[in-house]
This record gives C-alpha cells, sequence and structure tokens, in this order.
DNA sequence: ACAAAGCGTTGATTTATGTCAATGTCGGCC
DNA sequence: GGCCGACATTGACATAAATCAACGCTTTGT
C-alpha cells in the first residue's frame, strides 16, 4: 500500500508525502468516492492510485486531452472550467477535499481543471480503473449516484444561467453554500441569520454563475440595500434571512 | 416476457400494443441502455419493465415527485425542462427513441418530462432495478457511461448558456444537430451543405437556449444574411456551409 | 373560399447587463 | 508604518437581448 510514488507528469511538482500516500488515512477516507470501500477494499484500489501535489495555478487537466485518469480530491480546491478560444469561460464547478473529478469524460477531457491553491490528489489510471470496478462493484455504484447528482447539480444551474437575473444568481450561490455548509436536514433553511465565508475570488464568482465581476458585485450590493445580506469584510456575508433570501433566488414571490 | 401491461398511473392513456410490449422487438432494442444486455438478459429485465403509451402533451414526471421510476423512451419525443414559479423555464434536454429518462434523481426528480407527441416509454422501478443491476452488472456499466456522457454534454451547454451570445447558440444547436443525425465520423464536419429538419418548434428552441422566440428568429435571420444557411420552410434549414457555422459557433473567428 | 388559430418573422422601444474608467479597501512586504 | 499590488466597489455609458406590437404565412375547419 505505500505506493503510488512513481511521477510521470510535469504537473507533478512534489513527490508524496507519505502522510498522504496511503488511502487508509486520507483526508477524503471517509467522505466521497472511498466511503464506500471497506478497509480491506481500500488496500486493492490504493494499489492502483497515485498520489500528487499540484501546485496553486496549475491546471493539471487541460480540455481535449486524452482521459486517462480519474482523480479524487484529497485537499485543497479546484477550479474546473471549459473556455472559448477567445478567452471567455465558464466554470462549472468548484471540487473540494473528498470530491471526484473526471466523470465527464469519454476519451477527451471534456473541461479543464486548475488548482486554487496546493492541491492534492488521488490519481487513478481509467482502464485500471475498470478492473477495479469488476472487483468491488460497490465502487461503480457509488459512482453512479455521483454521477447521478452530479446531473441534477448541472440541470439546475442550467435553470440558473438561462432563466434567472443576475441578483436571483448570487441569491442562488450564497444559499446553496449554506447547504453545503450546514447541509441543512430536510432541506430546511435556517429561520435566522447565517455567516458565510466565501471560498472564492468575485471573478470566479462572475465565470461561475455566467455574469462579469461588476455585476456580481452590484448584485450583492442590492441585496445589501434590500436588507439581506451584509458584509464584515468582502469574503465574510452574513445572510439576514435565508428565508427571504431563497424567495429572491427562487423568484417565489 | 409478455407483461408489464398493470397500469397504475392516470398518465397512462393506452394498454400495452402487444408489439412493444416485448423487450425484444422493442424499437430502442439496439440503441441506448438495452444494447448493454444479451437477448437472455433481456428477458429477466423485461420482467421488470413496465411498457406505457402516454398522449402527446402530457406531464408525466413532475419536479418534485419522488423517483418511483426509471424510463427509457421507446419511440415518440420527450421535453426535459425545469422550471421557476413565475413560469419562467428551461428546457435542459429533448429525449427520443432509445434515450434514458431519469438519472438526475435521487430521492425526488430534478425535472419535469412531457411527451411532444404521442411517447412510448418503458418504465422500471427503480428498487427493482437495483436488483436488475445486481444480476446485470453490464447494464450498471452502460448507464455510468450515460451519465457521464450526459455530464458532459451539460458542461458544454452550460458554456453556451453562460457565455455565447444569441447567434453562436443558434450555430451551436445546429452544429449539434448534425452531429447527432450524421454522427460524423472522428467529429469531423462535412466541408459540403446538409440539410436538416428542424425537430422543434421556435418556443422549445428558445426555451432550450435561453433566449426568447423573437431572439431565435433574429439570429437564423443574421446567419441567413451571412449566407450560412438557408431555409426552404420554418422547419428546414440547409448549412451552406458547416465548418464556417463552426467558427461561428465556437468563437473560433 | 373564407375565417380563425397557431406559429414565425420583423420592427420599435425598453432594460438588464456588459464595458470602460475611476476610486476604494485590504493585506503583504520592504 | 507606509507603499504597492491585487481585489472589490461604484459610476457613466454602450449594447445585446427582452419586451411589446404588428404583420405574414400555413393549416384547419366550416
Amino acid at each position: 500500500m505505500l505506493e503510488g510514488s512513481t511521477i510521470r507528469r510535469p504537473v507533478v511538482i512534489s513527490a508524496n508525502n507519505p502522510a498522504s500516500s496511503r488511502c487508509d488515512d486520507c483526508g477524503a477516507r471517509h467522505i466521497g468516492m472511498c466511503d464506500a470501500l471497506s478497509d480491506e477494499d481500500l488496500g486493492a484500489l490504493s494499489r492502483a492510485a497515485q498520489h500528487l501535489t499540484i501546485a496553486p495555478g496549475k491546471v493539471f487537466i487541460e480540455e481535449g486531452d486524452p482521459a486517462t485518469y480519474f482523480y479524487n480530491v484529497t485537499s485543497g480546491m479546484v477550479r474546473v472550467f471549459k473556455a472559448l478560444p477567445d478567452g471567455r469561460r465558464h466554470i462549472t464547478g468548484f471540487m473540494s477535499t473528498g470530491q471526484f473529478l473526471g466523470l465527464a469524460v469519454s476519451g477527451q477531457c471534456a473541461f479543464s481543471a486548475e488548482a486554487m491553491d496546493e492541491v492534492k490528489l488521488c490519481r487513478f489510471n481509467r482502464t485500471a480503473l475498470n478492473q477495479v470496478f469488476a472487483d468491488f462493484p460497490a465502487l461503480e455504484r457509488r459512482l453512479l449516484n455521483i454521477a447521478a447528482h452530479e446531473l441534477t447539480i448541472a440541470h439546475e444551474q442550467m435553470l440558473l444561467l438561462a432563466r434567472k437575473n443576475a441578483v436571483e444568481r448570487v441569491a442562488s450561490y450564497l444559499l446553496n453554500l449554506t447547504f453545503k455548509l450546514e447541509s441543512c436536514p430536510g432541506g430546511k433553511l435556517p429561520a435566522t441569520a447565517v455567516t458565510l465565508k466565501l471560498p472564492i475570488s468575485r471573478a470566479d464568482l462572475a465565470d461561475y454563475l455566467g455574469l462579469t465581476i461588476e455585476t456580481v458585485s452590484r448584485s450583492f450590493a442590492q441585496l445589501k440595500r434590500n436588507g439581506l445580506i451584509e458584509f464584515s469584510n468582502a469574503h465574510a456575508v452574513t445572510l439576514l434571512n435565508p428565508q427571504k433570501l431563497e424567495v429572491v433566488a427562487n423568484a417565489k414571490g
């Protein structure tokens, strides 16, 4: 199990930190993909995996590359995006610890991925993974569930991009953050104020919501004016009334 | 195998047509999901399935419903959409023969689905399907591939909705149609003119592309003015130069 | 043959968001 | 501690697309 240290790609900037080169004490051990496995199974999985560290800002998956690997993020945060030749960009999502990378793929990578800070990854060869699937059907089942869940999120995001205005988009983002952080039981929003740390810049948020930086900023300003949110600094918002915010986000007026 | 005729939901408007109540001569037998199965396996699958006919215009999956079933479209065309309370709508996709419906689901349906014409469906109980998966792992593998493919398409559509202008969106749609119809080998576009039948109304196209009917119409007009397309009637376009159209669609100028 | 309805196109105007530009705020570093 | 650079906000203006409205083309039914 103490292995996966063969470094092949220029992207990798450091050899494995021994502490993170074993699956059983991985930061993502009990979240995401690997939680579907027993400890013994995990050992076998580990043999198919390599553990990498990526430097901040490095694009380690390039749209159009041959899709050789699956990845599991074990620490740090990743920006997943697609771009047009003239530079317009859309961020399809942000992946952090425990999240799985490389589903939307068939031969060629359909997206690029960039480390937002120092990122640690667990990398699986796609062909090797097929063997792993045969041995551990639970893993495949889990992956299907993850894919279905991602598809749900994608559809929700398409509705947002196609039909919501700027303020609704920003409000929706704030609520999704709240859900993710609180994993609100039964989909219920807190009746009382919640304070959130915004984990991304205005630029990333704009590229995620299909807006410009300025429009994101103005939308925050409007929510502020309407008494729905409050900033202590640019990256710390308080949702003063999450339920009212939800009315705005989903046009329940 | 001659079964699945128990009709339970108001949605169903006619009993099975005998010709379509058997999986082995289903219209979708050799496309989509069921192609992953041998003829014998198909018999077992059929036992878990019901065959339904849906009236044109009927919404047979309602967003938020408990997700009891998976569906496979065996004939006709289905509109998959999400809506906001005030009526704004986004069509996430159109499903026709052989296509699978019900992936983006976890407990609750994440979308609604509406028959665009008379639609025939093959319906599987989700719990029963888990048993089927256990018996036929090939099916689960296939479903994972389908999910990955749908995710790729969803990401592409998000880029379109977030960052492309009206003309680019319409051009992209025309090219996707061409790909689907021609299943262009190796992703190569024809160098010569192609004529397409547009299978959906301007209204549906607008809801799919995140535009209004008028903007769709004006975008067609502009592509016409630029000598890229030609109409014989509102539902028959000729792409005069597919490769130039691709330059427009993907901002390769 | 005609009226009526449904769908699509085109034109005039409004509006939300993008663009360009100036100013403000915060954190790191000499 | 103060300066610098990155990031964020705010303002003035431009513009793409939405909205509102009229008109045209097909199809359907009487």
